[in-house]
DNA sequence: TATCGACTAACAAACGTTAGTTTATAATGC
DNA sequence: GCATTATAAACTAACGTTTGTTAGTCGATA
C-alpha cells in the first residue's frame, strides 16, 4: 500500500472538526455538522473515530504533548535563564501559530473532556507550568530576575502567550517570530522607559 | 409593598445560571439544569426571563457596562499616564473579582450570542480596548512609556488581567488589591532586575 | 476474497420553548 | 370588613428538533 501524501481521512476529520469547534465550540459543533462539511453522513465518521469526545481528547492531548516537548527541549539545553525564557516563549508561539485551530480548542474547550480525561489533562497543564516556573526560579538564583511570586508570574506570562491565539492571523502584520520577540521584550522589561 | 432585601427571583436565576455556565459552559447548561438548581421546573423560569439567550445577553452586556464605566472614570480624571494605567488595572480587577462568575461568562461565552448581539458586543469590547490604548499613547507622548505596538500591548495586558478569573479564589493568598498592584508592577517593569 | 469507507434507518435521550392551569398573595371596590 | 379582582410564580404536559451513536448493508478497491 503506497504511502500517500494526502492527509488520511482521520486527519481530515480532525482538522475539519477543530476548525468548526474553534468557531462554534465543542458543544456547538455536532457530528452532523462535521460530516456535512466533509460531504458525508454523520454515521460514516465512526469508521474513522470512535466518538465525538475522542476528537476533543486527541486534540487536547496532542497539543499538550507538543507544548511539553517544546519546554523540555529548552530545559535540557544549558543556557542562562533569560535565554531559556526566550526560547520557551519562541517554542510556545511556534506550536501555537502552527496549530491555530487545535490550539484554540486546547485552550478553550478542554473543560468539555469527561471527568477522567480532564483530570489527566489538568495535571499535564500543571507540569507545563512547573517547567516554566523552574526557569523563573533559575533566573532569580542567577540574580537576573526580580524576586516575584513565581506562580503568579507564570500564569500572567502564559495568559499573554495564549491570548495570541485570539488575534493572530497568518496574513497579519506580525509573523510568529516577531510576536515572540515582542512578547519577550514585554515580559522582561515592561512598558516603562 | 415593602422593598425586600432578598434578591429577586430573576436575580437568583441569573446568578445561578452564571455559576453553572462557569462550570459547564453556556451550551453545557440546560434550562432544566438551572431550574433543578433552584428546585423549580424549567418552564417556570420563563415567568422571569424570556429565553436562555437573554441570560447570556444580559450577563455579557451587564459586565461590558461595568468595565466601560470603570475605564471612563479613569480617563475623565486627569492623571499622568502611569497613574491612569494603574487605576484602569485596579478598576478592571475590582469589577472582575466582584463578579467572578459573570466575568467568566463574559470572557468565555460571548461567542454563543446570536449574530446581532455578538456584533454589538464586539464593538463594545473594541471601545474598551481603545480607551486602554489611549492611555498607552498618552504615556508615549509624555515620554514615560517605551514606544511599542500599542494594539499588541493592549491585548497582552488585557489577557493578563482577564486570566485572573481563571485562578483567583476569594480565599486565596492574594486579595484583589494585591493582585492589581502586582500586575501593575509587572506591566511597567517586567521581570528583569 | 477481504477490507475500507461510504450508505440508510433508526434509537433513546435531551433540548428550548409554549400552552394552559393552579395556587397563594396583594390590591381594590363597596 | 368582606368580597372581588389582579398579579406573581409555580405547575403539568407536550411540541418539534436535534443530539450522539449503533446496526446492518453495499459497492469499490487491493
Amino acid at each position: 500500500m503506497p504511502e500517500s501524501l494526502e492527509p488520511t481521512r482521520r486527519e481530515q476529520i480532525m482538522s475539519t472538526a477543530q476548525k468548526m469547534m474553534r468557531s462554534n465550540g465543542y458543544q456547538g459543533t455536532s457530528m452532523r455538522d462535521i460530516a456535512a462539511a466533509l460531504q458525508i453522513e454523520a454515521a460514516s465518521l465512526y469508521n474513522h473515530i470512535s466518538s465525538k469526545e475522542e476528537i476533543l481528547r486527541s486534540t487536547c492531548f496532542g497539543m499538550a504533548d507538543k507544548f511539553i516537548t517544546g519546554i523540555n527541549e529548552v530545559n535540557d539545553i544549558y543556557f542562562n535563564a533569560e535565554e531559556k525564557l526566550a526560547m520557551a516563549v519562541r517554542n510556545h508561539i511556534k506550536v501555537l501559530t502552527e496549530n491555530l485551530n487545535a490550539s484554540f480548542v486546547f485552550i478553550h474547550e478542554w473543560r468539555n473532556l469527561a471527568e477522567e480525561s480532564r483530570k489527566e489533562f489538568v495535571s499535564l497543564r500543571d507540569e507545563y507550568e512547573n517547567q516554566f516556573r523552574k526557569i523563573l526560579e533559575t533566573g532569580e538564583e542567577e540574580g537576573l530576575f526580580n524576586e516575584v511570586n513565581n506562580k503568579f508570574a507564570v500564569l500572567t506570562i502564559l495568559s499573554s502567550l495564549n491570548w495570541v491565539v485570539e488575534w493572530y492571523r497568518p496574513d497579519g502584520e506580525m509573523n510568529p517570530q516577531q510576536i515572540a520577540e515582542k512578547l519577550n521584550e514585554f515580559i522582561l522589561t515592561g512598558l516603562k522607559k
